[in-house]
DNA sequence: TGGAATGAGGAATCCGGATTCCGGTTAAAG
DNA sequence: CTTTAACCGGAATCCGGATTCCTCATTCCA
């Protein structure tokens, strides 16, 4: 009945292999997209596949895992340009950083494509991520930037195109960021 | 050696399942996209697994049957906006129809997403659709409806980047058209 | 240092879904 | 109305990849 857990310290090796199983499928994810499989990530990682499970019981969360730990990544990236002196600079500046990131990203690109619109459940960075856009494009609207129409849910639109376009796409990218830009911009 | 071969016409009932499976896999993939299984598609459409298998020796081949159809669909629908007066409805006019096919046909907006851009290997169907685009832009670029600068790849990417919002996205599509149209306008 | 307790490995297993196979049918030809 | 090539149906099989499990190795604590 009692719980007197003489708790031992978590075994240093156990924490190193966690944090090269990340490392390992943060480098995947990033070159090839989702697709990889669990035994290329233990292998990369030099782990066994039992490891890997241990660490994340299924494929589904270490994908959760990384793609949480990447988003964290663009909230914080985003506060520079939250904090810009001209707004029209600061949503611009975003955008491009978010390209420049999913341009570097696969998994990323797949799992903003995904996230960024739909309405379902998830994790609190993802909620924080919209928050972040949804501030940018307020202070862009309100400083002139873009039109007084321009809604969060239409910038979202055009992050998750975005997306789409740096994965599929052959054109450039950045081309695309700028027509976007130009079609939110007022009148 | 000698090949007297006295053909006979094909049996009646087999065009007959050739339809059905084909009516059956357009309707499953356009609500459902093409994760749907090939034994779903030989229910719906009346017919066993090994029937469907007759006809298409492989899931890719169904699947590239429909795109090829669909693409078709959509190259002869953009004739009309070829033939506009006015250059700058000509290419608007098409992306409008672009979306409200692919809002009603989840199959044809991933294949989209896919293809517009790549520069794989592909039917001279897609090259079709990719000529036709070219030439709206074209026509656009000559009217001064769309910036000088604005190349196909451009419209290519708005395409592409418009296929996946509306599959992943939760605003209107059609906003993000008018966003993208605005973009490309000159100036 | 001794002996749990926790972690590592990776072969074996499980699973969902595509593809194959073959005995039973059926339409076309004479 | 036969004959027979084509065709049908769907159970059985195959396959790739995720997940489990059990044995052995390490690390931590007294």
């Amino acid at each position: 009945m009692s719980t007197p857990q003489p708790p031992r310290k978590t075994r240093t090796d156990a924490e190193r292999n966690r944090d090269r199983v990340l490392e390992a499928a943060r480098a995947l994810f990033a070159e090839f997209g989702h697709e990889v499989q669990m035994a290329e990530v233990a292998r990369a990682a030099g782990v066994g596949i039992g490891t890997l499970y241990r660490k994340f019981p299924t494929r589904e969360e270490l994908v959760a895992a990384i793609a949480e730990q990447r988003s964290a990544d663009l909230v914080a990236a985003a506060r520079p340009h939250l904090a810009a002196a001209d707004p029209a600079q600061g949503l611009a500046g975003f955008l491009r950083h978010v390209g420049e990131t999913l341009a570097g990203d696969r998994g990323m690109s797949e799992v903003i494509e995904k996230s960024m619109g739909s309405t379902e459940p998830q994790g609190e960075t993802r909620e924080a991520l919209l928050a972040v856009v949804a501030e940018l494009t307020g202070r862009a609207r309100d400083g002139g930037a873009v039109g007084r129409d321009v809604t969060t849910e239409d910038v979202n639109m055009v992050v998750c195109g975005l997306a789409a376009v740096i994965r599929n796409a052959a054109g450039d990218w950045r081309r695309y960021v700028e027509v976007a830009l130009d079609g939110l911009r007022p009148r």
